[in-house]
DNA sequence: TTACGGTTATGAAAATCCTGGTAGTGGAAG
DNA sequence: CTTCCACTACCAGGATTTTCATAACCGTAA
C-alpha cells in the first residue's frame, strides 16, 4: 500500500520508510507540515503516519485540514510518551490512531495493517457523493438532482451527506442524532423528523421517484426505489 | 452506541462500562470469553473491549472466532504492559486497535470514537444473516425467502433477526423476552406467541419447508427441517 | 380411544406509537 | 431591522403493538 509519513526526524523517518519499503510498501516522505499536507491532498494514499509536532504546521492541524476537505484517508498519530491530551486532541482532530514514541516497528506495521483493512468507500471522487441522479457536491456544498441545482441548509446538507455516505442501509434516528446532531442520548427533539421533510422537500418533491424512504420503526434510508 | 467488554477484573469492567454509561453508551458486560463470544455473536455491537486474557477463551481466540463468523464489529483489545508479541497476534487474530494496561479512560474514550466512526462495510456478509433460503439484510431492514422481499415490522424484524443469531438453539420465550422485548418478568402476556405467528405468516406459509419451530413447553427454534 | 389439563395458535379489537406536515419562535447574521 | 436557519410544539392519520378471548393442539392418564 502507499504510505505518506510526515516526521521531521531525519532519522526516525528513514528507519519507519526503509522498514515499510522492506515490507513492499510504497512509501513518501514529508519533512515539514505544509509539504505534508500538500502530499496528502493531492496524493490517493492507503493509510498517513503524521507526527504530531513537525514544523509550520502541527499533526492536529493537518489532520483537522484533510478531515475539513473530506480527506478519509486513516491517519495514525506519533505522539511523544505521556501525552494524553495531545492524543485526545488528535482523535478530535480526526486521527483514527495513535502511536507512542518510542515503538517497536512491528507494531507500527500491524496498525497500519488494521488500519487499512477498515476499507473507506474510494469509489466516488471525495469531492461528489451520487445515488441515481443525484448528486451532492461536497466542493460547493449544493446537491444536483437531473443537473438542476439544489441550494441548502448546513443541516440539511449534513443530513443528506449522512444519507448518501451510508446509501442502501437504513439508519436509525439515534445513529443519525449522533453522527450528524452529535447528540448522545433521547431529548425527546423531532427535529430529525422535521429536517427529513425539509429534504423530502427540496430532493423528492418535484421528481417522480422518491430516493428518501421511511422505514417505520427503524429509521431512514437513502436509495433508488 | 451498544459496547461490549469482555474482561474478567470485576473493578475494571465496572469503571469502564460506568465511564462509558457517563458518555449514554449502552453496555454490557461478560466476565469469561465463552459468555464474551455468545453475546458478540447474538447481539449487534459498535464496537467490543476484549482483554486478551479472559477465563474460558482468551481474546485472540474470540476475535478469531468473530472474524470466522464474518462479524466485523470493530474490536478494540485490552493488554498488559510490554506485551509486544501479543498486539502483533491480536491485530492478525482481526483486532483493530489496542490499548495497554493501565491506561487513562479518556484515552479509551476516544480510541472507540474513533474505531466507531469508520464506517461498516455494508457490502460485507455480516450484513446478512442467512438460514436455509431465508435472509435477513441488516442494512435494508427485510427479509428475503426463496429472493423474494418481504417487508418485516421493527418488532417482527427484531425477533427474526434473534432467531436467526440463535439457529439451531432452542430460544424460550424468556430469553426472547428479555433481549426483544426488554421484558424482565413474567407479565402473563401472550405477545411472543401472536408475532411468531405473525413471522410464520410472512416466512414460513408460503413456502415448503417451515424454518420456524415449536418445541413444546421450551420455546422456539430457528432451522432448516 | 377418549378425556383432560396445559400450552400454543389465531383473529379481532383496543391501545399506543410513529410519522408527515405545518406553524411559530428565538437567535444569529447581514 | 430584516431575513433566514434551526428547532420546538402540535395535530391528524396511519401503522404497529398489545390485549383478550377462543380455538386448536399436544401429551399423558385412565
Amino acid at each position: 500500500m502507499k504510505i505518506l509519513v510526515v516526521e521531521d526526524e531525519p532519522k526516525l523517518a528513514s528507519f519507519v520508510k526503509k522498514g515499510l519499503e522492506e515490507q513492499s510498501h510504497e512509501v513518501d516522505v514529508a519533512f515539514d507540515g505544509q509539504i505534508g499536507r500538500t502530499m496528502a491532498l493531492s496524493n490517493n494514499y492507503d493509510v498517513i503516519v503524521l507526527d504530531v509536532n513537525v514544523p509550520k504546521m502541527n499533526g492536529f492541524d493537518i489532520a483537522l485540514s484533510l478531515r475539513s476537505e473530506h480527506i478519509k484517508t486513516p491517519i495514525l498519530m506519533l505522539t511523544a510518551m505521556g501525552s494524553l491530551d495531545n492524543k485526545v486532541a488528535g482523535f478530535e482532530a480526526g486521527a483514527d490512531d495513535y502511536l507512542v514514541k518510542p515503538f517497536e516497528f512491528r507494531e507500527l506495521l500491524a496498525r497500519l495493517r488494521a488500519l487499512s483493512k477498515r476499507s473507506i468507500d474510494t469509489s466516488s471522487p471525495s469531492s461528489l457523493l451520487k445515488v441515481a441522479d443525484l448528486e451532492l457536491d461536497l466542493n460547493e456544498k449544493i446537491a444536483r438532482r437531473d443537473g438542476k441545482r439544489i441550494e441548502l441548509t448546513a443541516k440539511e446538507f449534513a443530513l443528506l451527506e449522512y444519507l448518501m455516505r451510508n446509501r442502501g442501509r437504513v439508519v436509525s434516528r439515534v445513529d443519525i442524532a449522533e453522527k450528524v446532531w452529535d447528540i448522545h442520548f433521547d431529548t425527546g427533539t423531532n427535529v430529525i423528523d422535521v429536517y427529513v421533510n425539509f429534504l423530502r422537500k427540496k430532493i423528492d418533491k418535484d421528481f417522480p421517484v422518491k430516493l428518501i424512504h421511511t422505514v417505520i420503526g427503524m429509521g431512514y434510508m437513502l436509495k433508488e426505489e
